[in-house]
DNA sequence: AATGAATGAGGGTTCATTCAT
DNA sequence: TATGAATGAACCCTCATTCAT
């Protein structure tokens, strides 16, 4: 069962909110889905409230500033992509524990890439704004490293135990997967560029087998 | 010996360019220089004429657009990152060849390394526009398949011949090495954290010299 | 008795309307109490629907214009200062005659003062919008002309008669003596300055005793 | 010899003005005969831009905000208003030293009246902002009476010496005076009412002459 | 060639007013 | 009747670009 794409979540998202009046929920989707193609920069408020077929005032009804709008449409992405990534390994932790270093890349990596593939324009608004430094893409990064980071720790200190996985500092080992990994979803971020997303990861699988596996 | 920084590189370039008048290379540094810092979007003609010690109307003299001095600014970036990344492996390669896998690693990894460290700065406004996909930027990937890939797949080719590489595709290759490199570029690029060069890549050669060597 | 605060004033008045429903009582009193602090131009409807407790349209139902708000704040203002100033005057008329100018001007400028200095922020819209020539207030300059002035005359005559005042025109006197009141009203109203009530009385009354004694 | 109008005065302290472009010049013109007329706040931009004959956009090149704008034309009001008083009390003090309180009383009064009536609007913006207590007023108000009152007071101090006024203290005559002068000033600036100047300051001298005699 | 004043379209934002519920 | 979401004109202001000097 492939990942919700963030689009849908983020509708799903607005569509439970009861206060959130319709015409607001336009604002956000639109307000999304410009962000998403032209940038923060380029997007006109007044393009925000055709799209969602609005009057300008209504932008700026419940949202004081357009800062505060891309802050509305940053954070759903935010808090959903990190606690369902954190909820995906957590799940499988408990369900049934990573058998290999293969596994768990194959595991995570196929959720992860489809995500990243669903959803390329509104994670390509998260890097833009990444490398502007704003406020709350900060608080995305700090989430990260405090909620999945762990998580895969402890699935490596558990292949270890077990002697599937070299006795190398977790954080490098971590280095390495998720280099190899990002590598995968910046290029189909970046340049649209579709994946063999299987045998990739069967391959990509392959190489980490042989690179981490434990000194014998 | 590092790299020559590209700020550098890019005033001698100006220097040495006959018909540019002295203003002008005044403009391009200083729009280099609040571009990088402030991005494109957010910096003012008037901000780089000011910088530059020049008037608003001598900013448009030359080049007729903001876009166009963009463009003028990146493209010696993109021309001479290329090349002398590309010189870089020719030179290694006709000098010595490397000797395995790790030797590859360390050298090209401590001279590019070495590069983004001491250009975050200019990079920064790279992978801005890059996201914006815009002209300049596409030639620049063109230019670096063109150029280098080829390089780096001679040199893996004759690893191979030499069994010291796995006898798998150049392309996969080149991913796994690709992938974990510049991810220490992009965490220097976007959270300006230090690395330990050396040990780092050492480390990083050792994880590939078991990953990718030839089954015996 | 010092004189009723406009305030209280006009919130009786408003209690005694009975066609106004509750809520429309509340608009008025916020629009005053906000009107006062921060000026006309500077007041929203939202900041009278809020400081109300009432909607935004709710500020709309009966008067259909900010203006016409403005007019509904000013015009009790305006009906309510000058009957009773006018009575002020008329009520010590028929009980007992001012003895001497003297007499006269500690009276009045007493109570009146005390008035300006109770109502300074009421006071400053008035002073604000007679700059701007607003229609309500050029009937409020009519109503004074016609009510008051003509029983200040009245007195001024008696004096005149008993041989206290001495045989200039009425208007002359007229002028000095409110020009010199005012003068301490404005001082109040503009620097929020306060004042020695019953000395600087007693002593502006020596001095008109001086300036307007009768030629012997 | 009259007083030179404010606006006179204005448009030359403009014209002295090397640095400042013409177009520069008809912005602060524009913007003083506007905010006369209709009040600061409902004056627009644009329309002190459509009546300069100039673009919106060099409204703001050298006035950074509208504010700046209302500061920039009250500005030389203020300076010239209080030093031209100044200067007028002081030239009489060393020509020829008041004979009397009459002769002060008239002297000025004939002056500043004058000066009122000529300069009804731009008086009008500084009574509108004294009201809002605007910061660029409040150093107004400082300056009048570190600069006027002093002088003034030093006269009455040579006519008491002379035994030509009562032995009052300095400030309460001035308070008389200036609220009996500034009555006819409040009058000609919201009223718009003429004066038949020479008479009523005759008869006003007359009035104070009285009501300043020392005692016998 | 260089200046910097001038332009004017357009951006974000506010707010009096309307109207469906 | 009361609500408050919705409107849209207009405001202040910015800035890439032009042009007279």
């Amino acid at each position: 069962m492939p990942p919700t794409p963030l689009r849908d979540l983020f509708q799903n998202n607005l569509q439970d909110d009861q206060e959130l009046p319709a015409k607001q929920k336009q604002v956000l989707q639109a307000a999304l889905d410009l962000f998403a193609v032209q940038g923060f920069d380029n997007t006109t408020t007044k393009q925000i409230a055709t799209l969602a077929n609005v009057s300008e005032g209504t932008v700026y009804k419940r949202f004081k500033t357009k800062e505060q709008l891309l802050t509305a449409v940053l954070k759903p992405i935010i808090t959903d992509v990190t606690p369902q990534m954190a909820s995906e390994f957590k799940r499988v932790i408990t369900n049934h524990p990573f058998e290999s270093i293969s596994d768990l890349i194959i595991t995570i990596g196929k959720d992860r890439l489809q995500f990243v593939w669903d959803n390329q324009k509104e994670l390509r608004i998260l890097l833009g704004e990444i490398l502007k430094q704003t406020q709350p893409v900060k608080e995305f990064t700090q989430l990260i490293t405090t909620t999945i980071v762990p998580a895969v720790y402890h699935q490596f200190d558990q292949l270890k135990e077990r002697n599937k996985l070299i006795n190398w500092d977790n954080e490098r080992i971590f280095q390495y997967i998720i280099s190899v990994l990002l590598g995968y979803g910046a290029r189909i971020v970046i340049f649209s560029s579709p994946i063999e997303l299987e045998q990739t990861l069967t391959e990509t699988a392959e190489f980490f087998e042989r690179g981490l596996a434990p000194n014998k």
